[in-house]
DNA sequence: CGCATCTTGTTGCATATACAACTTCCTTGC
DNA sequence: GCAAGGAAGTTGTATATGCAACAAGATGCG
């Protein structure tokens, strides 16, 4: 059936997932990217040092794949990590195949986020419920395990 | 306690709302801008879209604190969609308080993008379980309640 | 009335993100 | 072994977003 633009405009109103989600993520990566603002990096930086804090060296299509981000996104954020000298990437000698892995310097402003960190965690979750992280996940589950359908 | 690299990136993997709140905008966000593509708007454009169809007239100010969005962001995607004819921007002619409003042609490009919409909306309802837009709701009123604390 | 202040909108600068197109390398199949 | 196809990264282009700084009105108080 035709919808109207005021009967779109009225259901999306009600409950576009959508909408509700973008405005979940200004809120809240705001907060994180305030209290991470006074080390120099962002949520999604401190993600990927998280990341490979955890995996060791690994191929930018699989931090790509682990994070759910597009590869072109990944290949900048860690030409711009590369720069501020908190990862190595190294090509293989061969040439193409890539790796990239935490520095010192990486491994240190890591641990130095983990006050901001904690802090932010902590008042979001008392927000949003201890049960919220439970609750993405689940979501998270399904979201992946329909693919791109 | 004095918290490592390690056990930081641990403790993100167990639970960041950051992280995965991150996460869930991309996963549904490109679902949402993947449909409405061939209609040439994004979720946020016809975010706005709606809200101006349910409001009226409405100064850029009111959108940007109805979205929960900067205004400095909100400036700039009403330039946009200016541009593209959806809306008009009035400057009052005393000269200073704007006013945005839909033109025929807004209307038309939303009401048009209902079908797209539905379909998007309805998938990931089905993922996401039928409660999670009161689930969403009540995060968001807790964190509009709290403001920029 | 006039100045100090608050409100509003814009612009500079930077990040994150996506899709598309392109390049390059690697893998298979013949 | 070589050519065809797939995988991996990069780059072009565009949007959304935020903070800071600025510009221009609007307001209120003395």
């Amino acid at each position: 059936m035709q919808q109207d633009a005021e009967e779109l405009a009225q259901a999306m109103r009600q409950g576009c997932l959508g909408v509700r989600i973008g405005r979940l993520h200004r809120l809240v990566s705001r907060r994180f990217d305030l209290a991470l603002r006074p080390l120099g990096l962002t949520l999604p930086q401190l993600e990927i040092l998280a990341a490979l804090q955890i995996g060791g060296r690994l191929k930018p299509g699989a931090i790509a794949d682990a994070l759910a981000v597009e590869r072109s996104t990944i290949s900048r954020n860690l030409s711009r990590m590369e720069g501020q000298g908190w990862i190595r990437v190294e090509s293989a000698p061969s040439g193409y195949s890539k790796a990239a892995e935490l520095t010192d310097a990486g491994a240190e402003v890591l641990a130095g986020a983990g006050d901001a960190w904690n802090r932010t965690q902590e008042a979001v979750l008392e927000l949003l419920g201890s049960d919220s992280p439970a609750v993405l996940d689940g979501w998270l589950a399904q979201l992946s395990k329909a693919g791109d359908g």
